[in-house]
DNA sequence: AATGAATGAGCATTCATTCAT
DNA sequence: TATGAATGAATGCTCATTCAT
């Protein structure tokens, strides 16, 4: 979830010419938006951020914005995609060779955590803006964050199968509990005047619902 | 957390002649438009809402809203102030009778998710709206959100004195690990097309919780 | 022009029981909200006041305006009429006593000096608030405004039957000169930071005006 | 103060192109919002007037107005700003080539009331408007006005030194004086039914005015 | 007569979006 | 592609006025 320099497909750009690249700057107005958007709605929440204010801190012109996006809207739903497509892609790699159901669910709280850790604006932006509206939350459910919840509950259902974690729970209802818990940690993390590591906070959370899960 | 009919001072209103009772609006303009407020806000959103609306469904002039409430910010900020000091007031009371620190919890739960469950508008105005600006959540953090956490805390300190639960985690975590997880809860369950009971679900993460947490 | 205590008739009040007196507040509504009114726009502008706030400093309800007043407007209206009425009434009876035309200006110089010189908001209500609307300043015009130009005109006509003043001028032209000259130095005398005598500046206008038009 | 075409700098307009013009609109928003802003202020009042109504008169759009304005205020002010910027500069010139001060003076409340004269709105905006606040009266006063009256009391002091006028009197009540006669003129002008020619009651003015100052 | 809660029309200003260049 | 001037719909809030008590 951190920033891992994503480069989303962008049906209105010219076929991609980024190997010659006439300019260095070519391939990257869209992106540029997008990172200006998510400072600028992470200082400002969504609905007190102007258009305008996205295209002065990404250097273009207001209506240079509408050559990538749809609307307003539309940055910010792109954000969560790009996050959550290049989170899951990233998670799923790295869970692959993992064994253990109790290491995998402990390399998903790490990502969570390092991912958000690494790029506050960003985790603002998740935390906060992106739950502003039902709306947008439903969507949001609807999309990568179901199928984030599916890994773990996946993961928490192979425990089970392998007689690690407790038959008699709802894997389903463990896997929100598991992201609730980390969701928590982001949460308080943003808010806190404190400037302390987000990443370590892992460790207990898995601690307590791994004990609190296994058989 | 769920409505339980406060009535909140209005230094406003005159002093309650509600005996003789000349119409039955007289106690509860504020009132009307406060329930109106989460209607609306529930529906469509803080910023999707007009004062216009709030006023419509609370069957007042527009106006009048400005009578009751310094202005739309304000409408939002004394649901949650109403809510949440109702809700503290209320737990602690129960709670004092308990002594077991994991009945307390398992009251704790139990009372949020009662709440929550018993009035959904409310509760999406909790779990949406009120997320939807990092300047509310901080102020939401300042007020009654951080009491209700040390309520949380200081149970589990006294379960750890009790040598119950284990010494070497952080109580400030573990609350924090504990409300995330019924957080969740309650946002799944609004988020959820299915009409499902919430209260229930107290049970499940209480049960991974405390056993998670025990020494 | 200044606070002579005069009282207006009011059609809406009830047949002056003034001489007993039920209690000394009774016959004088009108006239505290009429003070009031005068100092609250003479702070804050016409536009810029508000019922609410003439009624609060008058001691009484919003509503209670209304019943002395058909609207603010009128509220205006009333202080000019009662003002300029009380002042061109005071003033013939003055000046019926001098026989020089010469000392007729004089002495309206004065008077108009002196009135104005005595009560600061009521002179800003007039120099300032009362000019704020060719609608109004038209029907200023056409009331007691218009009186008031005509002594001075008659009185200047006067002097020229008595060969005093040159014959040639025009009356209405040197009545509105003088007038002009005059009502400079109130709005002058407004606005200086200073806090001056505003009377003896009548000395000079007078001083060049009457050197100017004798033959 | 009547309308030279002056054209004030707009930041916000590009390098004048007026040699293609591409359309005719190109240079002028500005100035056409300012035209009409005189047009509308006239006939409904500052207070009364909506920027709708300006922006309608104008042929642009509503928020087309606050491109070149801060606000409704600032198109006040913009117009009193320009107009006595080229009222000052134009009077100034003129008054280098003349050597009586007598004759300057003459010169002086010919261009005010052949300014004035010249633009029926102006003259109301300037007579009526822009006195129907303190507020602005001060920042009126502290502006151009007071440049006005400087002008007009060095050319009486000029005078003096010259033993063309009397040393005895204060030039800056003189200039007063002579302002308020000028002004005295336009307002009535302003006000009256019949439409006559202002610029010629300077003489009458002037006349008195001279005779009454001169040794 | 007096009150003041309630009303709701009215308006300045903002800002997402478009489009001519 | 890129621009940014222009648009105009949308809305929070104010406040003169009313009227039930």
């Amino acid at each position: 979830m951190g920033k891992h320099e994503i480069q989303i497909e962008n049906p209105k750009m010219r076929s991609v010419r980024s190997t010659t690249s006439t300019r260095s700057t070519v391939p990257d107005k869209r992106e540029a938006i997008l990172r200006a958007a998510i400072k600028v709605f992470a200082s400002n929440g969504y609905f007190n951020s102007k258009v305008a204010d996205i295209a002065k801190e990404a250097g273009v012109a207001d209506g240079t914005v509408y050559l990538y996006f749809k609307n307003k809207d539309d940055v910010l739903h792109s954000i969560f995609d790009r996050t959550m497509a290049q989170f899951i892609t990233e998670g799923r790699k790295q869970l692959v060779e993992i064994e253990d159901p109790r290491e995998k669910l402990r390399k998903i709280a790490c990502l969570h955590l390092e991912g958000m850790g690494a790029d506050r604006d960003l985790a603002i932006v998740f935390q906060v803006e992106l739950r502003g509206s039902t709306k947008f939350m439903e969507e949001f459910s609807a999309a990568g964050f179901a199928e984030y919840l599916n890994i773990i509950r996946e993961t928490i259902e192979e425990g089970q199968r392998k007689k690690i974690f407790r038959k008699e729970l709802s894997a389903k209802v463990c896997a929100k509990i598991l992201y609730g818990g980390l969701d928590e940690m982001v949460t308080n993390w943003i808010l806190s005047k404190r400037r302390y590591k987000l990443a370590p906070m892992a460790e207990t959370v898995l601690d307590i619902f791994l004990k609190g899960v296994s058989v």
